[in-house]
DNA sequence: CTGAAAGCGCTAACAC
DNA sequence: GTGTTAGCGCTTTCAG
């Protein structure tokens, strides 16, 4: 009697259900109405070899005129991996990684794979529920921010087995592959540029670099190169708020109050530094030519005051379609690839400086 | 003999896997090493109701211990919603778009809402490909930008009956609520705003308004103003690429040389109206005493030049994360809520204007 | 409080 | 070419 089935039931419940949702139309609906078996209809409606022209074309016109909407759900339950494909970054108010992301969508455009996104707010626990929480949606491959997990997080994401690109950065190291640039080496190398050009006194202003570890690797780079020149380091002002254009300008009057000699200033970003910009306009003070501001990423707000700020320049975009495609490449492959690792160097842009 | 099992299949099948993904750790395994049926486990990770603490404990040990991911797939195919949420956007590189979804990623945060995301680049083919994808995932409900669908992506929106929010405009008709403003009117308050302090000689740059509906809007908005007030329009440069601070720069240009008399240049948003004021700067036109310049969304960049640039700030954070919150209120709700919409008025800043 | 059975909607594998 | 069967991993019944 166990074994006979019970239909009772199923019935209550989809009466049930119907009163709550009207009818769930699914592949068997369309399967009655195009008068063909459910695998029929599913092998048309994917257009899949061997179904008759007929067939394919009876099926897709029910499927539409009943509005069979599909299930990724069903579908992907079937397979070891979902089409999704999971993208966690640390801030989004943050233009650098919402250009990351448009690089990321553009790459995956058409490709039949679906963005699901996490932001950790630069907050390793958060990361980890994210990414937690996106890998339990079966994942075809992911896209990670930075190389410093901590190893239950790094633990988690090796044991997923897919495919998975960190992005951003490169100083570390990388678990599956990774698209970026060495932010240590970047600001290294902007400061002996600046170094080259005569600057002496040099100061040090940046925010969130306890949370953001490249705006770390990047202090690191600057203080590297400043002790290898056996030059000072006049001043520091940092703040753990995340970065903005106003945070710049206070934290630069400081400074200059502090430390009026100062013939250039290092900031973890363009947007202070943009700030910092708008404070020597108003209190009149040369830029570059008696101070030098220095930012990094070579965002449109350093630009739009031509020449003025010094940074290095990211091609952002590049990077998160560039990880994307790999991360789409390594899903497609047959079998594993081997770790890669692809750099793209940040171009040093002295502006005004240059001359 | 067909009711017969046949085991062979399925032996094969688990034996190619091995090979291909290890063990795929399941909630059965789960079950297994705590010593429980898989009810009882699922239960305890849920902590369910009804499971002893013994087990719980019992079950989440051995979860931990094998590295237990769990699988949302699954979960969600016996309930009619996933607990995803749609979001669908036009475009990333606009910071615009980047607050908002950072607004909503805020509000979905810890609720246990997975967002899943699309890009239209406003295309409407794109962007209906991109709603059908999505919806197949069973979301929970979605967020979409704006009120101008064309009527299959309206159809397909109504008929998957959960919750929608449409954000960003209020101009057009909404299908479940919406969260947003109306540019029209945003606009048209603006310019009423600049012709009270005596502008008269108007002209209008603007990118991307032939996709962009509420660029376009906003461009209604003005000319409605202008013509109300009898003023003519005296010259206008379009064009249609995605906006930027250079094509603001080059536009602005060419607009002045075409109508040197200008007192007001209102532009689509702010990025080319930093552009415009770059322009300004190099030939020596005093903004806004003898130039008005004008842009929307009272973005950093247009801020960065302290009272130069008016603008109407629009609260994009806050309009996401409002989104958010009023999607996951419906969503939760035990029945259909009544239809709904929030407006957020933008305020009208004039910069330097104002004295 | 726990377990057995059935089924969510779909597709891979086999049979016809 | 097309249909039948079984099963993806989980949870919702319902029976103990």
């Amino acid at each position: 009697m166990s074994a006979e089935p019970q239909p009772t039931l199923s019935r209550a419940r989809a009466a049930t259900r119907r009163i709550a949702l009207k009818k769930r139309v699914t592949l068997k609906d369309v399967a009655t109405a195009a008068g063909v078996s459910t695998m029929t209809a599913s092998r048309g409606l994917r257009g899949a070899s061997d179904v008759s022209e007929a067939n394919i074309q009876k099926v897709r016109q029910a499927a539409r005129e009943i509005g069979y909407v599909g299930n990724h759900l069903a579908a992907s339950l079937t397979k070891p991996r979902s089409n999704l494909i999971g993208v966690v970054i640390p801030n989004l108010t943050n233009v650098v990684f919402a250009h990351v992301m448009s690089g990321i969508t553009q790459a995956l455009e058409g490709k039949g794979f679906q963005p699901v996104f996490g932001v950790t707010d630069y907050d390793p626990e958060k990361e980890h529920e994210v990414v937690k929480n996106i890998l339990s949606w079966r994942p075809a491959g992911m896209i990670v921010t930075g190389t410093n997990f901590p190893d239950h997080t790094r633990l988690i994401l090796k044991q997923a087995e897919i495919p998975l690109v960190q992005i951003m950065d490169t100083d570390g190291e990388f678990i599956d592959s990774a698209v970026g640039f060495s932010h240590e080496k970047a600001s290294y190398d902007m400061t002996r540029t600046l170094i080259a050009k005569g600057r002496k006194s040099f100061g040090f202003i940046g925010c969130n670099l306890e949370r953001d570890f490249r705006a770390a690797k990047r202090h690191a780079g600057f203080l590297r190169a400043l002790a290898e020149a056996g030059l000072p380091l006049k001043c520091e002002f940092l703040d753990n708020e995340v970065s903005s254009v106003s945070i710049g300008r206070t934290l630069a009057a400081q400074a200059l109050e502090t430390a009026p000699d100062l013939d250039c200033i290092y900031f973890s970003n363009d947007d202070i530094a943009a700030g910092a910009l708008c404070h020597c306009i108003d209190a009149n003070i040369a830029v570059p030519d008696r101070l030098a501001l220095v930012g990094f990423n070579g965002m449109d707000i350093a630009r739009s005051f031509p020449g003025k700020i010094a940074t290095s320049i990211t091609d952002r975009v590049a990077i998160g379609s560039t990880a994307a495609s790999l991360l789409l490449e390594r899903i497609t492959a047959p079998a594993p690839l081997p770790s890669q690792c692809i750099v793209f160097e940040p171009i040093v842009d002295l502006g005004a400086l240059e001359g």
